[in-house]
DNA sequence: CACCCTTTGGGAAACGTTACCCACAGCCCG
DNA sequence: CGGGCTGTGGGTAACGTTTCCCAAAGGGTG
């Protein structure tokens, strides 16, 4: 085998003289367009298989598409994403289309980078999950590719959304440990202050959801929020703070999976136990939050659901570029564990 | 903001125009190519930010290079990958390469998807991490691009290697145990018939590492592998059959954290207690492994490392495709927490 | 001062594919 | 039997960039 060998690819040019028909005719096949006829269509196949041809997917993109379809996914480490990912590549294994994932690294300024990136590569269409950049950007972005927005709520004419129901997540928490007994619950939640996002990133719906759930449940009074961040050092040092209240929270529902550890940390080390003193739920119910030694409470946005809607509505954008808007809301569902329970009498 | 606007997007040919020179002194201008004045340079660059220009990636792979390196990765689940992908893009984003992640779906075929679909795009290079494709698959994705592969132990003269080193770490695992007093170390691996991956996959090498520590410590008698898979339930049969022998071991060595999982379920369902009754460890030091309530005893790849050096080789192989191939070794570290600890009288 | 080399710049032909349009044959219909 | 469809196939000009080459100008050298 040679180090990178030399040899000139295989191309249409040469399928074409193998089948001795045309170039156009070849290519009419490989796109299964109009104007060629059954035998034609084999001959060429015949051809492409003996002579192992790819086609060349950069040059089909100087005139045509790229058949590729760019997802940028901000932090690969959240558990919740592979979910996503595997509804979206599932929807899209049987077609011609090539999922590649952009890192976006957790910024606005690296999202911006890998769209881009996108955009020059002329990738067919674009799924942004989860994107914390502002939305004017978002908008940019799907004026020069089709996009789907997914897990921002808020809608746009240029772009498609798909997202979990977070307010109904949180209030599927809050129901649950209300149902066991609970008044005193309290939140940790991510602090966002621009009013953009706090309208549409999924950490701030979360945060109104608890809000309103607690509201519904005639519950105002108790209502108690943490505002740190989405981390696990964010749940430890909100613990900290709940746990240093006059009287302590029976309750405390973590926006993430990852915040809710913290909070167990934190618990442990105040010398309580979880569920016996104090219970514990988190939210997007990652693997980890099912391992035994763990058995958290959470709440399970249907990912793979989240991933094949996206695909499906890409290549809807993809076929007709002016179809309206559309979005698609999720609902969630509540996982319960053993981090809760009734609370102390 | 239109939809998708059609607006035809600034090309080469505008930016030669707008900076009165030649689209030839703009090519150059771009690759930072020999035959170009700086008084050139600076005009053409001004031009560039002026109309807010960018290349084509796709037009520039027709002749030249796309400046677009892919990543396959087979499990984005896999926790340990992300600490590889930061040392890669950290490496990556200071020079004009963009990182593309292709999802390989953990099988033969997905890789080999997509790994044509990179060359298809004609990538200037891949990094495959931890394949599961034979050798002979390997050898021909290198042999058309260039190729860095990672965690595969046994090299190749046609793509360079890096892997952490696997026999080590088991050593470091084993002998940490019998340092704390462990006799009775036993360990779970991942079954593999297949000759060459035996030789070739890290887990193969853990099992072989942790027989050859033991009986470097003279404890060759009490060597004692169970077979399963890499994987949660893994670690949770293996577990009930060590734990259905005549004399119990006093430590599993688990060849991943994710089947020490799986030995935790069980051990506590045996009404055992870790690291009381048993003491176990895992390999890959993921995510999981630091939570509070879990605190696994586990071995530290060098992710950071492993990723930095796979982006500096494929980088040199990109500049020169015929220099001798290089394999790199790294060497892991052991991470003690609380799982572990002397052995019951 | 003739010669050659170096530096700077550009013209034009690739690269591999698709879109656009035209030609031709066969057929149906009035 | 003429006119207009429909189905089939191909010629050719894009698409946006880089590579290969050549030309001209300037400067050093014998």
């Amino acid at each position: 085998m040679e180090p990178s060998a030399p040899s000139r690819r295989v191309t249409i040019v040469d399928v074409a003289r193998h089948a001795q028909v045309s170039t156009t005719a070849v290519s009419k096949v490989l796109r299964n367009a109009y104007g060629a006829s059954p035998e034609m269509r084999a001959k060429v196949r015949r051809a492409i298989d003996e002579l192992g041809y790819r086609p060349h997917a950069g040059a089909r993109g100087l005139r045509g598409q790229t058949y590729t379809i760019g997802v940028m996914l901000p932090d690969i480490r959240n558990p919740f994403f592979p979910e996503i990912l595997d509804g979206i590549t599932g929807s899209l294994e049987d077609t011609e289309y090539q999922v590649f994932l952009g890192p976006g690294g957790n910024g606005e300024k690296a999202e911006a980078r890998v769209t881009e990136a996108m955009i020059d590569r002329r990738m067919d269409g674009i799924i942004m999950i989860a994107p914390v950049s502002p939305r004017t950007h978002l908008e940019q972005v799907a004026s020069s590719v089709p996009t789907v927005v997914v897990g921002r709520h808020g809608s746009s004419p240029v772009y498609d959304t798909v997202v979990d129901d977070d307010v109904e997540g949180a209030s599927l928490i809050v129901d649950h440990l209300a149902g066991l007994g609970h008044r005193r619950i309290a939140h940790i939640e991510h602090r966002e202050t621009d009013p953009t996002r706090r309208a549409e990133m999924p950490n701030a719906r979360r945060a109104d959801g608890y809000r309103q759930a607690m509201r519904a449940l005639g519950l105002a009074e108790s209502i108690d929020v943490v505002s740190t961040s989405y981390t696990q050092e964010g749940g430890y040092k909100g613990a900290k703070e709940l746990l240093a209240r006059p009287r302590l929270p029976t309750a405390v529902f973590a926006g993430a999976d990852i915040v809710a550890m913290g909070v167990l940390e934190a618990v442990a080390e105040a010398g309580l136990s979880v569920p016996g003193d104090i219970s514990v739920a988190g939210y997007d119910n990652t693997t980890f939050a099912a391992l035994g030694p763990i058995s958290l409470t959470s709440v399970d946005q249907a990912g793979h659901e989240i991933g094949r809607n996206a695909a499906r509505l890409l290549l809807e954008r993809i076929a007709d570029r002016r179809r309206p808007s559309v979005q698609v809301r999720l609902s969630p569902t509540l996982v319960p564990r053993r981090t809760t329970a009734r609370p102390p009498e």
